[in-house]
DNA sequence: ATTTGATTTTTTGCATGCAAAATTGGCGGA
DNA sequence: TCCGCCAATTTTGCATGCAAAAAATCAAAT
């Protein structure tokens, strides 16, 4: 899923998780999970670099930063070692995963992959109503490439990904493909090698497209990968080049 | 990864988590976390269906049945919701999640989708000392197939499938396929239809490694792929046989 | 000055407490 | 008989307590 784009915006300059005080929670239709919401506050302060890499993830003081009990905070870091992000040191907590370079292009080959498959998939399946959609996702696409807007195609670059993944009807993929694009997030160098590529990357989209239109999964599947496999070695390359 | 085979063995009859009396921990090298031993165990009860499918997880009785607090139970319950294995109900805690057909047959989809990628890679990456410990272990494999022992060849097949992915030299597919495969474990299904295939399953594992031995990815990749739909196929005409 | 070892402090991991939400059971009404 | 509403009970989710392990601090000895 090359053509990574960081989702930032919201900078979050306040970690505090808000809750409707405990009378206004009867008018909130329902409210979320206390762990949940830590489970994302965490991740995107790891994933926004406000913990660093290393850095030992101190349940007390986390706790006291989001305003909760240790418990929520406990269960999530649990959950976020599962996703990767975070490193269990039996009896000592938790510390920020490393994110190596390796990590980095490993994630990145099995993204590829997982699309390839997901384009095979998908142009036996897709309905065309589907596909009509997906047309006019990357004609948009395309306009914003010919605007010089980044940032809108990059957004509309990563729902094109997903929603190629969702037509290819397996929840499994979609589920697998998404907890792998998430972590990738992390690699912002990802979206510096997807600005490199640009055009490049628009001209693969663009043949994409046409090997859906002719239904041709194999191709479509052979493109993707390629797609992805070109970032991948962009990335790598910025990689080596920053830390040798 | 077809060629599925139930592990058990250890029939569990008593779900009490052991552990070293308070004073005997000092001599125990080290203490195995708690909520580790409880998600095993809630695994293993899930996988051999002595918690059945839609059961409510109860947690006050989960704590009481493994003799340990609610505490490492919630997070072993949060774990395994991850793990797709029970479902979380915000508010109303958990229930072992449904294992559908269409679940079934799309995690084979995309381990199919994953190993036809590992063997592309292992092809290429797999030293020559792998190979030939892949060679020996087909071998081996070959002789349980013609004295007919179905056991010690499914657990072989098995390791021979795992093998393939880590010689692919990427720790997140291993790591994918290890949490995919661990889900497909609840399908006793596939036991039944590599059974069911064995002969044919054996010839497509011989091609594989005359393909490997060519070094040869892409083939390589595609009869992997090919094997796995097959079994997955055979998985699809059991379940439906058995409730259409 | 540096290192080692004992002591204090912190931090973790599990257990338990408590209030709110959900479920259950009973009762009255249709 | 069946449905719906209200009270009693259970269960969850988060907070807090507590003992053991780990880390930090300090002291003495090299």
């Amino acid at each position: 899923m090359p053509d990574e784009v960081t989702t930032d915006e919201s900078l979050a300059p306040n970690p505090v998780i808000e809750r409707p005080a405990p009378e206004a929670a009867k008018r909130a239709a329902r409210q979320r999970p206390l762990h949940e919401a830590v489970v994302d506050r965490l991740r995107d302060m790891i994933i926004e670099g406000e913990l660093r890499v290393g850095e030992r993830l101190h349940e007390f003081n986390l706790a006291e930063t989001l305003n909760v009990s240790r418990t929520p905070v406990r269960e999530a870091v649990k959950l976020l070692a599962t996703e990767g992000l975070v490193e269990l040191l039996p009896g000592r907590g938790a510390r920020v995963a490393a994110l190596s370079a390796k990590t980095i292009t490993d994630l990145l080959e099995v993204i590829g992959g997982i699309e390839r498959h997901a384009c095979e998939l998908a142009a036996e399946r897709m309905t065309a109503r589907e596909l009509a959609k997906l047309s006019r996702m990357h004609e948009r696409m395309a306009g914003y490439h010919q605007a010089g807007n980044l940032h809108d195609y990059f957004k509309l670059n990563n729902e094109i990904h997903v929603a190629i993944v969702a037509a290819a009807k397996n929840a499994t993929l979609a589920t697998t493909h998404a907890a792998l694009i998430l972590k990738a997030r992390r690699g912002r160098h990802a979206a510096l090698a997807s600005q490199a590529r640009w055009a490049e990357a628009m001209a693969e989209h663009e043949l994409l497209m046409k090997a859906f239109a002719e239904r041709d999964g194999r191709k479509a599947g052979e493109i993707m990968l390629q797609h992805d496999l070109r970032t991948r070695e962009v990335v790598q390359r910025i990689l080596e080049a920053s830390k040798p």
